[in-house]
DNA sequence: CTGAAAGCGCTTACAG
DNA sequence: CTGAAAGCGCTTACAG
């Protein structure tokens, strides 16, 4: 491992003047710089960024903590944000909380021992469960920015950037109502998540602006051990003739299960889930899904944070909301 | 941001008496260490771990390059790797090749600049096939620990950790003659990665163990665009009554290829694929597949490096393969 | 048991 | 245009 100071020696320059050079500083006449690097290639310099970070006090380095990445949706954002982060010269770091609350604690503790620049948070279930923001606490004093994504605490001091969740779950209820469907369930394993409320309330607003009698019916579970005992009894009191599913995996069982028990789709029973995974797609039917655009939320996520960088007398905080698609497949039936 | 130096004044000690109290030196009086840390606690102390690598010469990160974090197969190494880094109090930093030598090679540039205490790696699909492993040069002049995994170079100075390609493909092979399919055919979208051809030797070996008379049918491609009129081609000349697939997603396309096209599965065409995915599990009737303990590579992986980190006079070098294991679904007959 | 001092490898304000 | 010096925040060999 050559060292600055080695180089120095060896070329006989001062330290400072390598520094400079290799930086592409003003001061340093073209000619020096020019040998400075052909030396740097020649001895296999490359400087240690950990020296740079004690000094410059940044790390260019982002913390990302997400529940899962084996979650197809998480994987995407994740993609999203190492690409945009790397075009910004910004490596990541990456923890997976795995929905629990003390995990996430300790992955944001260490975070800041890391001194990264930037946290990037997708909260885990427990915490929004239990509305447990506290460790939030300690980022706020210290300037570090942060930036939430999907999985948000709403009405905080930090930026976020969410699906229009409410907006999908309207269209994706009023297209079933369009194709005829008289008795729409709304399936969710993330009740207890923002994104999972706010799915569940553009159920809810769609069934009442389109004037529906019948009551809104939410199967909500947190374990697929309940799942189909709970779908079992909800068909049984009710003629339902849609689902529509609050998440990708959700989806997908409703469609093999109702299958299983001999119901036609989408003849007898439609079904949108959200997501649009590659599992939608390769499900027999495939599926309609209200689709997200997971890696572009990855990338705003990174640009709300580069401008939290780079501009922090600015006011910082901002909320950008994507919008979501409709995906046409065979699950669902044709329009009226 | 309190400081060691600090916290010192604070207490009227010495800062390297702080540095040992916080790093539980035996040199220090319990007294003090517990008059220490309370203060830590109180004036909120996190130490820089710039400055602590720096001093130390090792930075408690892990590089970790892999193609692709939204194939299912990597989501779930990264995991398995995420966990049991965490578990040896490391954390890590990923980056994405998206099959790009290019950036492969950058991100390990990058992860030297860090200073990682090791790299993970899965080669991208361009760097197997042109065979340039140019850019471990440096590393193993530096002595920081690499050790590869899935895709690998065999026969390297580097650490291996790979599932035992070969035996898989030969089982699943096995497993369709045994069912009495007759013309059996590979399909590949990996021919040129070392995992691909590990596959494909498999499933030769087997048709020739068995004393197999019909010419093996391979089906390799790059682009889905070219699938479906080389599947076609292939099965305008042959009777193929099986499919062994290289990976999910060539599984679940072709599954739902010959199903559009008429045939019945596993009637008429059985189907067995890699990596036992929630794809495969999803897809109508669901794949019988080769299983590949995607955390367990992950695992694996990390420990192979731990023990390289922990013992480095040691001899290092050490091949890890994993037994992979035949899921049987739907999509293949029972044995006669 | 506690402390003073040196040093890890950089960058930058300042001097020349 | 180049260099000497200080300092980022730690740790540790050494002294007392």
């Amino acid at each position: 491992m050559t060292t600055l100071k080695e180089l120095a020696s060896i070329l006989d320059l001062a330290p400072s003047t390598i520094s400079k050079s290799l930086n592409n500083s003003p001061e340093i006449s073209d000619c020096t710089k020019l040998k400075v690097k052909e030396a740097a290639k020649e001895f296999g310099y490359i400087p240690n960024n950990a020296a740079r970070s004690l000094k410059l006090k940044r790390t260019k380095c982002i913390g990302v903590i997400i529940p899962n990445v084996t979650d197809a949706f998480f994987g995407k954002v994740l993609h999203g944000i190492e690409e945009e982060a790397r075009k910004h010269n910004y490596t990541i770091m990456v923890s997976f909380s795995n929905n629990s609350h003390r995990l996430e604690n300790n992955h944001l503790q260490n975070f800041m021992n890391f001194c990264v620049d930037g946290v990037l948070i997708s909260f885990s279930t427990e915490t929004q469960r239990q509305k447990n923001y506290k460790h939030l606490n300690n980022l706020e004093s210290s300037q570090m920015p942060l930036v939430m994504f999907d999985r948000v605490l709403e009405n905080s001091v930090f930026s976020s950037v969410t699906i229009d969740d409410l907006e999908g779950a309207y269209n994706a209820t009023t297209h079933l109502i369009k194709t005829g469907c008289k008795k729409i369930a709304f399936v969710s394993p993330i009740a207890e998540t923002s994104v999972g409320k706010n799915r569940k309330h553009g159920y809810l607003d769609a069934l009442q602006s389109h004037g529906y009698s019948s009551q809104p019916i939410c199967i909500e579970f947190n374990s697929y051990d309940d799942f189909k005992p709970m779908l079992k009894e909800a068909m049984k009191s009710n003629d339902i003739d849609a689902f529509i599913a609050a998440d990708e995996l959700s989806a997908i069982c409703t469609l093999n299960t109702v299958q299983q028990w001999g119901y036609q789709v989408p003849n007898q029973i439609s079904i949108v889930g959200f997501t649009n995974g590659v599992m939608g797609q390769c499900s027999n039917p495939p599926l309609t899904m209200v689709s997200q655009n997971a890696e572009k939320m990855g990338k705003e996520t990174v640009k709300s944070f580069i401008k939290a960088m780079e501009k922090p007398n600015l006011v910082r905080i901002q909320h950008k909301v994507i919008k979501t698609e409709l995906v046409l497949r065979d699950s669902t039936r044709p329009l009226l």
